[in-house]
DNA sequence: TTTGAAAATTGATACGGTCCAATTTTTTGA
DNA sequence: TCAAAAAATTGGACCGTATCAATTTTCAAA
């Protein structure tokens, strides 16, 4: 986890300053680090940069850098990882029981739209896989995929009952990495209020994007429609 | 603008990749970049990372860098400025004419919440301030925000019914350039379907959080419930 | 022809240094 | 005493180098 360098001293850092061991909230300049810690002050200043891009100290300059009096108050308010919260990860947040409910499995042409997101021919087809996902068997969000057949052409039903990012790790060493995700929100359709157990005043949520493999493969085109209180997305907003 | 070395190099590259000057989608090694460009090698380190996370290229070590063929093919998806699109942007974006009407402003005394998030003390006071903003004279969001008196504590109805971001850039020399945002959907309640001429069905977007100052100061905690359809969240989300 | 080890390629991490710019502290001189 | 000038502090940009690790290419042995 933490072989690398940068990354131990920054692990060291964090648990310093959540130890309140830089009281007056400035910590030693760069040049002491780099004497403290023995490594080069590449090292630390790349440590202290993802400090300061996770928002837990800022820097400036002729000045030093210094605790963000929030991080040590309201530590709870901070519990993303990186910069944002994926979808998995808000799913998987609480320790519930993740169930899923295969609601549609077949292959359709791919539509123009597909064509160009996920980078296909005309003449490309692809696996439409409509699932309902549950926590503690409460359905929570119905999920609409487009996976193009050339990139994964054994999938089944049995597979897509299950994780499908998962399925591509352990079995053809292929991850996905990233997504382009819009998140809004919408009035509840009737299908939705019968899936979810909604009331036609209640909304949903919605996230649809692209998710991509390792090597840049557009990999899936995703509609997700959530109970709107299961979507809670947490981002850092730099503001340019 | 670009007076800095790896932005000089950042917008050419990308100049030259959406020129297609790469027709085999792979970028020249960075040790040949480094000499095309003649500039050191971390120069060219910290361009190519950029563009990485920006999802214009990715990497791979042993084998290259290469265009992400979506960028290329579907230019119009990837048009966000840095791996988020603000509040401002999104409400800015599309060249309407955006108005403010001041609902509330009032001092109120900072509640236990206030008190952490904004890193107060028991007997603050901070200015409650509600607002409602119109794009085009259409109403789209009513904002709540809750500023500390100690910060700003000239503030007036009338600077309030412009923008406070600006107040304080122009006449303040302070900038707010960092945010964490919760982003979430809800039903509208009987307020926001009569100032933003809802129906009982159709829902608000929900963003709330907190607005900093460049020195990390926080400086607003901010409830916005915008109209469902102005409500459009952009994020590349690394999954790990 | 095929397989598998060796070599070359290529990005990643880390070092240590120079010079610069913003800020704070100290000193100087009216 | 105090304001302006000088010096010290501190983070930022950039350079050039060494070593490592993942991947691809090359080439020899079976």
């Amino acid at each position: 986890m933490a072989d690398l360098l940068y990354k131990t001293i920054l692990k060291d850092l964090e648990k310093r300053i959540f130890n309140n061991e830089f009281p007056a909230k400035k910590l030693p300049d760069e040049r002491t680090l780099t004497s403290q810690y023995g490594v080069s002050r590449s090292s630390i200043k790349r440590a202290l940069n993802v400090l300061a891009s996770e928002g837990i100290v800022f820097k400036k300059r002729g000045s030093g850098t210094f605790v963000n009096p929030l991080y040590l108050k309201n530590r709870s308010l901070f519990n993303y990882e990186g910069s944002n919260l994926g979808v998995t990860d808000s799913l998987r947040a609480d320790g519930k029981k993740p169930g899923i409910k295969v609601l549609d499995f077949s292959v359709i042409p791919a539509t123009k739209e597909m064509q160009t997101d996920l980078f296909l021919q005309e003449e490309d087809f692809v696996y439409q896989i409509r699932r309902l996902r549950l926590l503690d068997d409460q359905p929570v969000m119905i999920e609409t995929g487009y996976i193009p057949i050339r990139i994964a052409p054994e999938l089944s039903r049995t597979i897509v009952s299950g994780s499908i990012f998962n399925y591509l790790e352990d079995k053809k060493n292929q991850t996905v990495t990233k997504s382009f995700l819009s998140i809004e929100a919408q009035p509840s359709t009737k299908e939705d209020q019968e899936l979810l157990g909604l009331t036609p005043q209640e909304p949903v949520g919605v996230m649809s994007g692209i998710f991509f493999l390792d090597d840049g493969t557009p990999f899936e085109l995703s509609n997700m429609r959530l109970h709107y209180q299961y979507m809670k997305y947490n981002a850092l907003v730099e503001l340019k």
